[in-house]
RNA sequence: GUGCCUGUAGCAUAGUGGUCUAAUGCGCUUGGUUGUGGUCCAAGAAAUCGGAGGUUCAAAUCCUCUCAGGCACC
């Protein structure tokens, strides 16, 4: 994996660049749509790619879990089963292990080798090394690998948030070592760092990663329940020391606003939920980026589109008293028509946001959302 | 025509003398969702318990009449 700065800005830390994957090229800065089980919820991959997908999210947790990577090897590797032939990034599954793998009696814990855990199907106990999530995410065939971390929870205590930023700085080493003895062609290994909202334990924790030889640095333990101002000064604790020669991916973000905040402070790549899951619910950003839903009953005869200024596919062609009767009466069509929408609202985002990056005129044109 | 059963929010039901200031589910209204457990979570509005009269300290609950629906028999 390689990636080159093309250009910077003078007033801000935002750029743009070419991230050069085993799976093609893809331009940055990018968001990365969600696509857990080896697929966008409720899109195929052509309509990913017709809406603005350039790379997308797969989740080591649970494909690990169900079909297994055995399985999806050999089918011929995910690209070929779910018929993507862009690049995908993996996550390494130390979040899930957290957010999914407790029971109601067990929680997920971890000790020096790894981090143990129950699977959310059917309650087997289970156990990830930084060895063996590399390992599973190779055998599903991913180009970006994301070593395990320690993701503590928010709020954490200053103790857990130091277990977190040590074990995840040990397996960082760990999976670097496992790395090297792996026939891993073009594919790129991201370490990730921790610290939580502690000043001292981030820039620590950035130190302890960017020391070592990763192709990309990426900031966990962000969006995690802490609010939108925690998460910026978290990111500020960093952003200042993050390698220029590296990518910066920002784990689970975000939200439109966000983005634009996010690639101020230099971050090239971001991945996230919310557009689809929101959609899922009835939510939807309008080009102002503000969000609405469709449920409302104010849309029950409204007969323009979600957003008069949307260009996507969904506002081209329905009304949103249509979406809102397809959301009020559970039809799948609207599921995935309001996905549409609300990738398309991210990918014209970042469209603009490269465009203006392009013309150093960044800060001038999204300054209003900077703050 | 006679007998029996049933009438409780928009819908489906629970409650059969006092803890009913009437409950639950669906629907409806309004929020929420940030490294995804796919229809979730939270809050809210909405019923003088078919109607009228009566018994009782007290009635959705008992009695009488009446209206509506269903079933059975003539």
């Amino acid at each position: 994996m390689k990636f080159r700065v093309s250009e910077g800005n003078k007033d801000s830390l935002a750029r743009t660049g070419i991230l050069k994957t085993s799976h093609g090229e893809v331009q940055t800065p990018v968001f990365m749509p969600v696509a857990t089980s080896g697929a966008i919820k409720t899109l195929n991959t052509e309509e990913a790619r017709a809406v603005g997908a350039e790379i997308l999210l797969g989740n080591t947790y649970h494909l690990h879990l169900r079909p297994g990577e055995e399985l999806i090897d050999r089918e011929g590797g995910l690209h070929n089963w779910m018929n993507w032939d862009g690049p995908i990034l993996t996550d390494s599954g130390g979040y899930q292990a957290f957010s999914l793998g407790a029971t109601r009696s067990k929680q997920a814990k971890t000790t020096e080798e790894g981090v143990r855990f129950f699977s959310h199907l059917d309650g087997q106990k289970l156990f990830f090394t930084p060895e063996a999530v590399i390992d599973i995410q190779l055998k599903i065939g991913s180009d970006i690998v994301m070593v395990l971390d320690d993701c503590a929870p928010y709020p954490a205590t200053e103790k857990r948030l130091r277990t977190a930023i040590k074990r995840t700085g040990d397996w960082a080493q760990r999976s670097i070592d496992h790395w090297q003895k792996c026939k891993v062609g073009e594919r790129g290994l991201f370490g990730i760092i921790q610290g939580g909202l502690d000043k001292e334990l981030r820039q620590q924790s950035l130190k302890d990663i960017q020391n070592l030889p990763f192709d990309g640095i990426a900031i966990g333990g962000v969006s995690v329940g802490e609010g939108k101002d925690n998460m910026l000064t978290a990111v500020d604790y960093v952003a200042n020391d993050l390698d220029p020669s590296r990518p910066h991916y920002l784990m689970g973000v975000g939200e439109p606003v966000d983005l634009i905040r996010m690639i101020h402070r230099g971050i090239d790549m971001f991945d996230c939920v919310l557009p689809t899951r929101l959609a899922r619910h009835g939510s939807f950003w309008t080009t102002n980026f503000k969000r609405e839903n469709i449920r409302r009953a104010n849309f029950t005869s409204f007969s323009g589109p979600l957003d008069p200024e949307c260009r996507c596919p969904t506002c081209q062609t329905y009304s949103a008293s249509y979406l809102r009767h397809l959301i009020m009466t559970h039809e799948s069509l609207g599921l995935r028509l309001l996905s549409i929408h609300n990738l398309w609202i991210i990918f014209d985002l970042i469209r603009q946001i490269r465009s203006s990056i392009k013309n150093n005129t960044f800060s001038k044109q999204f300054g209003a959302h900077l703050s």
